[in-house]
RNA sequence: GUGGGUGUAGCUCAGAGGUUAGAGCACCAGAUUGUGGCUCUGGGGGCCGUGGGUUCAAAUCCCAUCAUCCACC
């Protein structure tokens, strides 16, 4: 088995655990945030930087890759670590959200999605065999199963379909990996409906994927839907066998999730509102663009231990951002990548520690999810 | 000094007698959750150089004036 999982501590007060996710490219601790390097990079830093901001391991993207450079190309190179410097470990997404949120153009049947580039339009076609070929050819050591993501909202009928479709996918991606030198994780799906996602985790569980994902969700949905989703669909999964809820997050829901029971999650929003000169600080977003900071003289987060914190003011990184400088959005993705990794480590002492409720108390009450 | 050009948003400009004068950039704010980095959405902004005239109606036509640029003496 390439890729295994052992839960090292089991909170007694929520379903948070502590775990270890052992790869062929080094062990990762769990409840485990992983930046997003949809192109095969962590946009704007290195794969040393990603290192000492203290990730251990990063999403990449194939239905990106797949169009650009390639997948032949990157088996070429000797494969993603090889070809982007990062020799921690990697999981690929398997297209399956790409296809449902880069646009109408796209077809899905059975047989699979017949969808257009977003970079010249041309068209293409991507199976569960296909997407599996492709992931292998990048060879992450753990890939998704492909999917198809219903939207929110979502009637009943259609997330009933998605769900089924994912499920009968799911068996045929584990069919088209068998003997790969990675791990397949399968994803459950079934939109905001308790029996779908019942359903969908019982079918899956019986294929005995060595990993389970949550898809479908931060789609749109309020938060607590969310996280009603999880409280019901996450007991449903094996306890011995990481849960990964994909998309997510904001640092509110990753305190959320964990609490919840999931080990691993992965968003660009970090990255993503950084590049826009949004921030994450104790207190919440912080927009260091807007002109009220233009003469603070303080750092974006006066308790981060942060690079950017330690040596720069919310001044100069506006100005740097008004000014479009890289310097400017490179600052703000190391603090908020710090953030957030910052944060899972303080997540999993609490657990540790026994306080991991007291620990969402405190860092929720000071947290203002969309405000400065 | 003479002739000509140009004066409209912070900047560059569109608008050639007819609704409440527009655009791009800049500025201000919001958005962003399995990423289409430098995007999207919204907002504030104007004595149309100034003064007079013609007209039902003037940024627009006429006169004067000021500013500015160019060419020539």
């Amino acid at each position: 088995m390439p890729v295994s999982f052992k839960v090292t501590h089991q909170d007694l007060h929520t379903r948070a655990r502590l775990g270890l996710l052992m790869t062929p490219h080094g062990e990762v601790q769990t409840p485990v945030f992983m930046p997003v390097g949809t192109q095969a990079t962590v946009k704007t830093m290195l794969p040393h930087e990603v290192r000492q901001l203290g990730g251990e391991i990063v999403l990449s993207n194939t239905y990106h890759l797949y169009l650009r450079p390639g997948h032949e190309l990157i088996r070429e190179a000797g494969g993603l670590h090889r070809f982007m410097g990062w020799d921690g470990p990697i999981l690929t997404d398997s297209g399956g959200f790409q296809v449902f949120s880069l646009g109408p153009l796209r077809k899905v049947s059975d047989d699979g999605v017949t969808f257009k580039s977003h970079i010249d339009g041309s068209e293409h076609f991507f199976s569960p065999e296909k997407a599996m070929e492709v992931q292998q050819y990048l060879g992450p050591d753990i890939a998704m199963a492909f999917d198809e993501c219903a939207p929110y909202p979502c009637a009943y009928d259609e997330a009933k379909a998605a769900m089924e479709r994912t499920t009968r996918w799911a068996a045929r991606c584990l069919e088209a990996s068998a003997g790969a030198s990675q791990a397949v994780f399968g994803i459950v799906q079934g939109g905001m409906f308790r029996d779908l996602r019942e359903q969908s985790a019982r079918d899956l569980v019986a294929m005995d994927f060595p990993g389970y994902a949550l898809g479908g969700l931060s789609v749109g949905e309020p938060k607590g839907v969310m996280y009603e989703v999880l409280d019901y669909a996450g007991p449903l999964l094996p306890p011995d066998k990481p849960r990964y809820l994909m998309g997510v997050g904001s640092p509110d829901c990753l305190v959320e999730g964990v609490v919840r029971g999931i080990d691993m999650f992965d968003c660009v929003l970090p990255t993503r509102i950084a590049r826009n000169g949004t921030v994450f600080t104790r207190r919440g977003r912080l927009v260091v663009r807007n002109a009220e900071y233009a003469r603070d003289f303080s750092p974006l987060d006066p308790e981060c231990g942060c690079y950017t914190c330690r040596n720069f003011t919310r001044a100069y990184l506006r100005h740097l951002i008004k000014a479009n400088e890289v310097a400017g959005i490179r600052l703000t993705t190391i603090h908020n990548l710090y953030f957030v990794l910052n944060l899972m480590t303080e997540i999993r002492d609490a657990v540790r520690r026994g306080v991991l409720l007291e620990f969402r108390e405190e860092f929720l009450s000071r947290f203002n999810p969309s405000e400065n």
